[in-house]
DNA sequence: GCCGTTTTCGGCCCGACTGTTTTCAGTCG
């Protein structure tokens, strides 16, 4: 079929992890078809267990078959996922799945994913009126069919119609910086609230990806109904879509989802823990504890009845012999090995900086950029600034580079601080200016050829599409010997963890900077970077601007001292 | 369907809330 073909089209890009995608998205749709069917579901969690896994597989599956490795070492795949992870790879589909077409369609999988609508329904709604798709689902519930349906009822329809209008959980990812003016806004309110002793936000807002999806506030006070009253009262709540006595859910006017949990403050950290995730983070701490005989939940860690640990985070840790473990780093991605080894990083904190990173394009004014991010700067504590001029690519007009640094030199100097200034080339620029300036700088828009490298190097946004959109190894390669500068630009977050885990892998130190964004902001971008620095495990040793200026000064300055460290 | 410091068989996380029920199934996190 057409659809063959265009697997196999896929398949042949073997530059990259393509058959991995194919067989995680192939095990994920038998995973939801075979939940449909009311299949076992510790049979279903396998596929989803291996879909995520080989989602995440650092290796490309394709080459490992050609090199005969075996699958079945991959954690979750066992013989029958090996071979049909050998057929996916070989035909582009499965046998199974296939099969499982004949009966189910596969639009089903979008009926599943309306909110309130899970497998169970999605068959039902199948079986009994035909409904394959999103289009048809909408159609019957605005000719009141749905309700006519046992397990259904006309609260059932409207929300169905309410979901499939967008008005419910849209799914959409908010950026982390979007959901932190959303999620400071709801905790002061939480904390006002009656009887809340403390609030915090857990899920991944904590671990601080790049991207939410929802927020998770979790809770601990006296009485329980005034945190679960502020939240569903609060101003911009659209819906209620759950309240209880310990937990409500809503969503509010922007789309964003909230859940507030309210546990007891003997739970805290427990709860704490679940909720952070992530939950492959989760399920592997829940399997120490089977292995301890230990039952690990959101309201502690107990041994048989007794309760054991759980006031604090360290406490469930502590519980099954692990060091305590950022949340940045709780993805499951050896973490836990590391943790039980007491061999985990100390991932840099943003109080650890010393300096920032500030860029001056070529229309810029320096005096007024510098001055803006240097008193930012000053207000943290920070000591000293990096000022990095963009030279423009070709341009007629002489441009007076001794004025403009002098400028912003002195922006500098009125806020006690000190300059380290250098220039940014486009690394294909052949050319330098003849001026005096303590480092060059390059930004990278594609891969380079170029042989000579530059003290300090900058990936800009564009680069990832275009050469590293699943691996930016080789553009952090193009760093070493000198340092690669990552500014927390909360438009470009999300690429900047890989960026940041390969500089680490590379051993290539980094600069984590805020870039100066006029009118304000700087701080937040500068702890946006720290983040995920922490979540791309980097110690502040990797860190250049957490050192003193003069180490910095010598680490990037040029040519001589940059080639002694081979 | 996977997995094993107790296991090659018998486990696999589990609690809260809703809507439809008359004792609970389905969904969600």
């Amino acid at each position: 079929m057409a659809r063959a073909a265009a697997k196999s089209h896929v398949l042949t890009d073997s530059s990259d992890r393509a058959a991995n995608l194919r067989v995680a998205a192939v095990f994920a749709e038998i995973a939801d078809l075979l939940e449909v069917e009311g299949e076992n579901p510790f049979r279903i969690r396998a596929y989803r267990n291996a879909a995520h896994e080989l989602g995440a597989l650092g290796r490309d599956l394709a080459a490992m078959l050609a090199a005969g490795d075996d699958l079945t070492e991959l954690p979750g795949v066992g013989d029958d996922l090996a071979g049909k992870i050998g057929e996916i790879v070989d035909t582009g589909s499965c046998a199974m799945l296939d099969d499982l077409h004949r009966v189910w369609p596969a639009t089903i999988h979008d009926v599943m994913g309306v909110p309130g609508v899970g497998p169970k329904r999605a068959r039902t709604l199948f079986e009994q009126l035909g409904v394959r798709t999103l289009a048809g689902l909408q159609a019957a519930a605005q000719q009141q069919k749905i309700r006519e349906l046992t397990g259904f009822g006309a609260t059932s329809e409207r929300n169905i119609l309410d979901a499939l209008a967008g008005l419910l959980g849209t799914g959409r990812r908010l950026p982390l910086a979007e959901a932190r003016v959303h999620g400071e806004r709801l905790l002061t309110r939480l904390r006002a609230a009656p009887g809340v002793i403390e609030a915090v936000i857990a899920g991944s807002y904590r671990r601080a990806l790049a991207t939410v999806g929802d927020l998770d506030f979790l809770v601990t006070a006296r009485s329980h109904n005034g945190a679960i009253a502020a939240l569903v009262g609060a101003p911009d709540v659209a819906h209620v879509l759950a309240e209880g006595p310990t937990r409500a859910t809503v969503v509010l006017r922007s789309g964003l989802q909230v859940d507030l949990r309210v546990v007891g403050r003997d739970s805290f950290g427990a709860a704490l823990h679940y909720f952070t995730g992530s939950k492959a983070h989760n399920i592997a701490v829940r399997r120490l504890g089977v292995a301890r005989g230990l039952k690990i939940n959101e309201y502690g860690v107990f041994r048989d009845e007794r309760r054991v640990a759980g006031r604090t985070e360290a406490s469930v840790f502590a519980a099954v012999g692990l060091q305590f473990i950022p949340p940045e780093l709780r993805e499951n991605r050896g973490e836990i090995a590391a943790a039980a080894a007491g061999e985990l990083p100390q991932p840099i904190e943003a109080r650890q900086l010393r300096g920032d990173l500030v860029l001056v394009a070529a229309g810029d004014e320096p005096g007024a950029v510098v001055a803006a991010a240097a008193a930012a700067a000053r207000a943290r504590g920070l000591e000293y600034l990096l000022i990095v001029h963009a030279v423009p690519g070709r341009s007629r007009a002489a441009i007076d580079w001794d004025a403009r640094t002098r400028a912003a030199a002195d922006a500098c100097a009125e806020h006690e601080l000190a300059p380290l200034q250098g220039l940014e080339l486009d690394i294909a620029q052949k050319t330098c200016p003849e001026v005096h300036v303590d480092f060059v700088a390059a930004r990278l828009s594609h891969a380079p050829r170029a042989a000579s490298h530059p003290a300090l190097l900058r990936i800009v946004a564009g680069a990832r599409e275009a050469d590293a959109a699943r691996d930016p190894t080789p553009l952090v390669q193009a760093a070493v010997g000198g340092a690669l500068a990552v500014i927390g630009d909360p438009a470009h977050l999300p690429e900047l963890e890989p960026q940041l885990r390969a500089a680490r892998v590379a051993g290539v130190p980094v600069v984590l900077g805020s870039g100066g964004e006029p009118g304000g902001g700087q701080a937040s971008r500068l702890d946006l970077a720290v983040s995920q620095a922490r979540r791309a495990w980097l110690e502040a040793e990797a860190v250049l601007n957490s050192r003193p200026l003069a180490e910095v000064r010598e680490h990037l300055a040029p040519r001589r001292q940059a080639r002694r460290r081979s």
